[in-house]
DNA sequence: TTAAATTTTTAGACTTGTCTAAAAATATTT
DNA sequence: AAATATTTTTAGACAAGTCTAAAAATTTAA
């Protein structure tokens, strides 16, 4: 078989290592059980008990009471949890049509399948992409991220032009309002006004004018020009 | 979520049915619990608790000590778990320049994913493949099998040819073993000889003379010109 | 800085899928 | 047809991962 250097999770213990990942990028504190436990929809109990399995396993550093970091090997491997995801997508989107806001659930079951050869030619067949379909960066095999100078679409001024780089909320609700509104990564967005009131914006796009809400406008990343 | 009107299965029962209908298609009566222990390499004991369950699920028939058959929607559900399996393995070898004899592994953990969507695209990707890599056909959307009348290269007379179309082990030994002496799929054979004392052949292929012992005659589907 | 509220952990239970060992049924042999 | 061998099932146990309810620790508030 193909398991005896490299160590293995089962897929539980890879979500929680995911979910660790993603809280950490975030928060920088140490992770708790609580909020593990929210993004995993799970009770603190069962956090508390897997939590102890990770730690004997030497992916996480856990203090009763004190909360969770990943180790540099936990961070590895979640890491590598998120470059399988994020290839998965763009697989998805590239090669078999699906559209942005279907891709979430079955990359959710990919990420867990195991074969180093698989993931390197996927990577191939796709031409080595640095950005998922929501704009989110692809680790790279050590676990690097590209970082792009991205910001929220709300925080661009008047008058001021940037690129639709990515989304901070990407479920499937709000993808599928940008796609009714024509907004697509890659797509050039000016701000035309910023009423002052209800904070929403006027943008043009493909030349055409769009109102904007506040809140889109606080979800959507725009990379200046 | 995508699992409201049809049955969803857990892995380990996806993995039972699939045992079993590779028996069924070998022996046409019912798969006794031992025959199913072994092509799992499990226990009888853990055979007969699932088959209960399967059989509350209604995917299989069975009466204590009578061994099992699949109902008409368990063999449904098997047909469509073989066809992602050989999909895949289509797949991995079109698109990820895998050999054939590396497939298996991956694509049995690829066969459960969930996603109707995704096997459908993926079929267009390859275009529609009627044969995985090892020759062996992919059952439609229905559970139809493509037949071909292939027939073992060991019951070849002298001076007979054929098309490689299939191979009836394909364990990686033997199909590494294939490579070795540039047997694969699609390539023409002729047998120059059959030797009596040991039912070993002399075959010529890509115009070169090859001696095939009785074994591998045994495990090489040929069509007949 | 005590008291109250919240978070976290523990303890015990449940499910799925597996196992071993023993009992029951079936099959084979003589 | 009785005795033996084999197969299958049952019974009880175990590991992983989850849950609820209660206890312990920490944080917040008064």
């Amino acid at each position: 078989m193909s398991c005896q250097n490299k160590k293995m999770f089962t897929q539980a213990e890879e979500n929680y290592l995911k979910a660790i990942y993603h809280l950490e990028t975030d928060s920088k504190k140490g992770i708790s059980t609580n909020a593990i436990a929210k993004s995993l929809e799970t009770k603190a109990s069962s956090v508390t008990d897997m939590v102890k399995k990770l730690s004997d396993k030497k992916v996480v550093l856990y203090k009763k009471y004190q909360g969770v970091t990943l180790t540099e090997l936990g961070l590895k491997t979640a890491a590598n949890i998120v470059r399988k995801h994020r290839l998965w997508e763009v697989f998805l989107v590239q090669k078999l049509n699906f559209s942005w806001d279907e891709v979430h659930e079955v990359a959710e079951q990919l990420e867990h399948i195991k074969s180093a050869k698989l993931i390197n030619q996927l990577d191939v067949l796709l031409g080595f992409p640095k950005y998922d379909p929501h704009g989110d960066p692809i680790p790279d095999k050590d676990g690097n991220l590209s970082k792009i100078d991205k910001i929220l679409l709300s925080t661009l001024l008047k008058n001021e032009s940037g690129v639709c780089v990515g989304v901070d909320d990407s479920s499937s609700e709000f993808l599928q309002f940008l796609d009714k509104k024509g907004i697509t990564l890659g797509k050039q967005i000016t701000v035309l006004e910023k009423e002052d009131f209800d904070d929403s914006l006027s943008i043009e796009i493909d030349g055409k004018k769009l109102s904007i809400s506040n809140k889109i406008a606080n979800n959507l990343y725009i990379k200046k020009l």
